[in-house]
DNA sequence: GATTGAGGTGTTATGTTATAACATGTTATG
DNA sequence: CATAACATGTTATAACATAACACCTCAATC
């Protein structure tokens, strides 16, 4: 299925990046978002997006806690919970399904169908544009229905895994 | 559970049908399969398979559990996993991410890439074929990914309950 | 400057969903 | 019969999520 590359355009979601960039560009954006809706970014709720951003990988409510507790914040389940529904309310934390586990958008600032895709090796997850790739196509041709959210995501295995010598 | 109704074009996915046949196909297709494949169709599984079907609707485990006990068989909960991961690993039931549920398939017999329309005022699911939908469209250009499963779920409100005065 | 109300955070307790680990039963076959 | 493979049963616990209520801050109003 793989190998030729050249014709698509954004065909490689698993590519690198520099992170760093990455982290600074969505800590800006989420703080212009803030301000601009005349919303509170709290330490807490600061500290929540931190760390999901920072390993820019899906990580279960728990584990947030966890961190939460490391860094000074209370640790009992509801505060994780209350902050990442608002992040998510706001589109800046998308929870996947298939894992129950949170993590980052990495498309924020515009209204979007995200679609992720988890490698189920080394579970990474990427997350692509759905209208992009054509998901959102599903709605088309249901008449008697109003689609108001959608859950995409597709599990399998990363070219990194797969040409390794792992099975 | 509902009225009867005329209209069906192949688009509205939420027409009611038969059921009485839908259940004696399924049943009948689920058997074939299970004798084609040399497994057995234990009383069991059967019943599983029952329980989810003749409602036609997602149940949760716990749902199917307490079915399983008032019909005679154990209620404890790796009974209804293990069946119900039997079932989903030949197709026969589905699991609807979005409600912690399973629902038996719509369209066994097949390879097929389910994707789900779930109404969240009455609770009905849809399954469609999300090859004819354009949801497989979702891995078209992906070059890095080898896709292995996909779930496709979306969340909305059926025209039934969007037309009537229900909020 | 007290009162009030909204929003945010903290705590306890509990509900819900899922699995690990091990025991027993059943059946086909050498 | 022995045994191996599969199916079912049981206990205990893990993992994920929410209800209900307490308190605190801060800004708007009296």
């Amino acid at each position: 299925m793989n190998k030729k590359r050249e014709e698509k355009v954004t065909s490689k979601i698993f590519d690198s990046h520099d992170h760093g960039i990455c982290f600074d560009d969505a800590i800006e954006q989420i703080e212009n978002y803030f301000l601009k809706k005349n919303l509170q970014f709290t330490p807490l709720r600061r500290k929540v997006f931190e760390i999901l951003i920072r390993d820019h990988k899906p990580l279960g409510a728990y584990e947030v806690l966890e961190a939460l507790g490391k860094e000074g914040f209370s640790s009992s389940p509801p505060i994780a919970y209350r902050v990442l529904d608002f992040l998510i309310e706001h589109g800046f934390v998308h929870k996947i399904q298939g894992l129950n586990a949170f993590i980052a958008c990495s498309h924020p600032n515009h209204y979007h169908s995200p679609a992720f895709v988890i490698c189920r090796k080394c579970e990474k997850v990427a997350e692509i544009d759905g209208k992009k790739s054509g998901v959102s196509f599903a709605t088309a041709n249901i008449e008697d229905f109003e689609v108001e959210k959608t859950s995409v995501e597709m599990t399998g295995v990363c070219i990194t895994c797969s040409s390794g010598a792992m099975t």
